[in-house]
DNA sequence: TCTGGGGTCCTAGGACCC
DNA sequence: TCTGGGGTCCTAGGACCC
């Protein structure tokens, strides 16, 4: 049983399988050694929080060995002595502003978690004070969960230099519209929630978001809702550094039938025809003409690119 | 330690409905 | 017509993770 946590990244749940966990790591580091030539770290213990917690510190213990193979293994009944004396950061869900909160009543360790009274902990931080107290002994009995749905999708650039002028910002929209789309339809989703990221030259950002009648998965939606947004909030003298369009929340696409049924089919053949086509000959094989109308067309790519439509 | 490009979850206020 | 309670949805922002 598998549950990916990131790229690189992984829970893996030996209960079942009756050879000990130090051998199956080690067995597991060979493996991945001898046939992908690449250095892995690994923990074991009774729980997800103090296995993973256990390979950062096996890795972090290791770190003049380049590259970094540890593998480190709590006992069970061990997990509270453990984490102990690790810094609060150690555990999952405190960074910095939260560490910050635990210094100033002088809680520096998970240990200090532990003997500070939990009805304390609940006052100070609600809900997760309970659940600081709870994990800060090593207690973490949340299951491995195998496959999750995708609850959002988004897609950001930064700018090299600062932008102010609207016509740039509405290409990338556009630009950035098209390949949220086209996500959505590679994983079969539609999303009715259409969120504007921007990040000002300040490095202050703001979100706004607009709910649809209907879920989409259409560029042209996704692109007119995230356009209408940013014009809200855009100011000329307001450099913009970063900007983003994200959908949400998610949902399997069950296409429902509307009074532009017709229209919304041939929309959605058509654009699954377009990602088949940038999926085979490359992103610049066919631009949508339209859509264009009032936006410069994109520089990159369409020079030397004999194949556009 | 910071930046960048993804994500998730939580909170809080306001609108709206019954 | 007004008040109050409860629930849901939407919006915005923040903290955190890899």
């Amino acid at each position: 049983v598998v549950e990916q946590i990131s790229i690189d990244e992984a829970f893996l749940d030996l209960s079942d399988i009756p050879e000990s966990g130090e051998n199956l790591a080690i067995s597991i580091q060979e493996h991945i050694r001898d046939q992908l030539n690449l250095p892995c770290s690994i923990g074991v213990a009774t729980n997800k929080l103090v296995a993973k917690i256990a390979t950062d510190v096996g890795k972090a213990s290791k770190r003049s060995v380049i590259p970094p193979c540890a593998i480190n293994i709590i006992l069970p009944g061990q997990e509270a002595d453990f984490l102990a004396p690790l810094p609060t950061t150690a555990l999952w869900g405190i960074g910095p502003k939260t560490a910050g909160r635990l210094e100033e009543i002088g809680i520096h360790t998970i240990g200090d978690i532990n003997r500070w009274p939990r009805d304390d902990l609940i006052k100070r931080f609600g809900k997760f004070g309970a659940d600081l107290a709870t994990r800060a002994q090593g207690i973490d009995d949340s299951p491995i969960i195998t496959s999750h749905e995708t609850k959002s999708i988004s897609l950001e650039v930064t700018f090299a230099r600062d932008v102010t002028d609207i016509n740039a910002l509405n290409e990338t929209l556009h630009k950035l519209s098209e390949g949220v789309g086209r996500r959505l339809r590679k994983e079969n989703l539609t999303g009715s929630t259409i969120r504007l990221k921007l990040r000002w030259f300040d490095f202050t950002t703001i979100t706004r978001q607009k709910t649809l009648v209907s879920p989409t998965d259409n560029d042209k939606e996704i692109f007119a809702s995230s356009k209408e947004l940013l014009a809200k909030v855009w100011h000329s003298n307001k450099p913009v550094r970063l900007i983003g369009v994200g959908i949400t929340p998610i949902g399997k696409n069950t296409r429902q039938l509307s009074l532009w049924e017709a229209t919304n089919k041939k929309d959605h053949n058509l654009l699954e025809a377009v990602d088949a086509l940038h999926e085979r000959y490359g992103k610049h094989t066919i631009i949508r003409g339209s859509e264009l109308k009032g936006i410069k067309q994109p520089q990159s790519g369409v020079k030397n690119d004999n194949k556009k439509i």
